[in-house]
DNA sequence: TTGAAAGCGCTAACAG
DNA sequence: CTGTTAGCGCTTTCAA
């Protein structure tokens, strides 16, 4: 089956007997056009199944309706969840999204990079790229907006998440629960995201440097953080960590010393991934409003697109606290 | 920051001295171009900092080195992993992705895909879309393939799940480790893989129709058909699971019963969510290769881009069988 | 080995 | 109210 010949604006003009110009302003409304006209038109449009050819339009109007959305890895939740929610914002501005995982590889990214740069009218770049690798953006002037960075190379439209206050919020909630002692797991070689989740939880605990382990990002970094925490001369009674998979981890650990959670302690993590409500007891995690995250990027992005002028912006989305059983 | 005009063709050429022919070819190499040409040519090119406009080549060659996918969600985990293999498959080809959901609204699939037409060289389309609403892409002639499809209107090229077999399969599994009774529970208004999952397990199991029983597809529900199947005058001493959510959920129900898991009760799931390795005991699972899935959907639609009067072609997965604990 | 010029399908001045 | 025409930035005959 070979691809059918496009019918195009001429083939509707000539059996409708105007002018392609007439054709093009009955579709855009932007001139008057008789009704009779216009009725005839239509007529032609529907029994030929015209559609005008994007790609036609883009170029004269230098607008390709289409951003970019670069990621490290698309398969991650919270990359997922934002792509989902750029597409909620797009969607209503007849924007489609062109999307790319570049598995953190710079040298991929930036060849992604300058490549979209002639499709899209904007990008959103997420993952703590280097301004190295957002280079030929800006000097394209191309509209961008950096998701779920804290670059601080203001300049730039941002969207990202308070992990410092999520870290303050988790410590909080569990304070003004009475526990005493509380314990932080962290990843070895934390990233900008696990360090201010750590920070903000520092920032209300008069911090025993003793409490705060460090460990592999993963299950059993979790369940072995838990041991060594425990067998601190005064253990703690709450453990907040980095991310729901080393709280899994840990209520593991919990279990497998008999240690009641929460009763004996209390477990908190980041993310609320699938799982933190599916394991026994259900886990209690401070949620990433990843999906607004992806939809405030495309509001910031579509209106950087059309006032390139405006002042950059910077959305912060406060962590929620999910409050299940394990604290 | 005005968005800089970008530099053409034209640019370069009138820089270099030569007329845009020359640049064109010493850019695709379709024709001798003398070195000393050549290197002057480059040599602006990368001083000018020239990228050719896509966009521009894509209309005069009909190819727009990009490819549309349809999906009802892209934030189900079997949609994401297929993007992503998807995008693992074009990359290499030099082609892009345009990604969207569809909530499996007709009218949005529709008109979204319409809207595609002119942009994309092909689209993968999944969910089980109604041929009605494929329509304008086989009329338009697209390259296009079915992901995830039981769809028997062949003539299309379609990956998709073994569906049947991975029933077997489990069935089969639990049978070899001398399990007796099976039972299966199965997810009100079942869709065609959760039938076709029953339907391979009724075909290994004499089944005794009590064993099956009809939940809601969540948490609750596998742990209420947990209870009913326990209710039985013979309980069974296996139970398969349409997905892993409700296998999590029997494991609850297991659990609140005092029955061991797996001693006396070995629990099956399908899908291998990320939170069947992280409950306790871990769950045995069929996954489903989505990762490949997409990937082979976007080797086949390469190839049907460049060869459009190719055979089509079906390609089934096997799901596979990930030993865990619970079985 | 190189250029001039004709479009790809569409929109928007600029005329009637 | 409608038509003619000049491009958008590129590739590719056709001609030298």
């Amino acid at each position: 089956m070979a691809r059918r010949d496009r019918v195009g604006i001429t083939d509707v003009a000539a059996k409708a007997g105007v002018s392609v110009t007439t054709v093009s302003h009955v579709l855009s409304s932007r001139r008057p056009v008789s009704e009779a006209t216009r009725a005839k038109v239509m007529a032609v449009i529907e029994e030929l199944d015209y559609r005008p050819n994007e790609l036609a339009r883009s170029m004269r109007a230098r607008r390709t309706n289409t951003v970019g959305l670069v990621v490290p890895d698309i398969t991650n939740p919270f990359y997922t969840s934002a792509a989902r929610g750029l597409q909620d914002a797009l969607a209503p501005a007849g924007y489609h999204c062109i999307v790319t995982s570049t598995d953190s590889d710079h040298q991929v990214e930036h060849e992604v990079i300058r490549q979209m740069l002639t499709r899209v009218d904007g990008v959103v770049i997420s993952g703590g790229s280097r301004t190295a690798d957002i280079q030929p953006v800006i000097d394209a002037g191309m509209p961008m907006v950096l998701l779920g960075t804290d670059e601080p190379g203001a300049g730039f439209d941002v969207v990202t998440n308070a992990d410092f206050d999520a870290g303050v919020t988790a410590a909080r909630y569990l304070v003004d629960r009475s526990y005493r002692r509380i314990g932080f797991i962290t990843a070895q070689d934390a990233d900008s995201v696990a360090q201010a989740r750590l920070d903000g939880y520092r920032s209300v605990t008069e911090s025993d440097p003793e409490l705060v382990v460090e460990e592999t990002n993963n299950l059993e970094g979790g369940t072995r953080g838990f041991a060594r925490l425990m067998q601190l001369s005064e253990p703690p009674d709450a453990i907040i960590c980095v991310n729901d998979v080393v709280a899994i981890g840990v209520m593991y650990g919990a279990q497998d010393a008999r240690r009641a959670v929460p009763d004996e302690v209390a477990v908190v993590g980041f993310d609320d991934i699938e799982a933190a409500s599916l394991v026994a007891p259900r886990l209690t995690t401070m949620a990433t409003a990843s999906r607004e995250h992806g939809k405030a990027a495309g509001e910031l992005l579509l209106r950087r697109i059309q006032d390139e002028s405006r002042e950059p912006q910077r959305v912060v989305f406060p962590a929620k606290l999910i409050e299940r059983d394990s604290a």
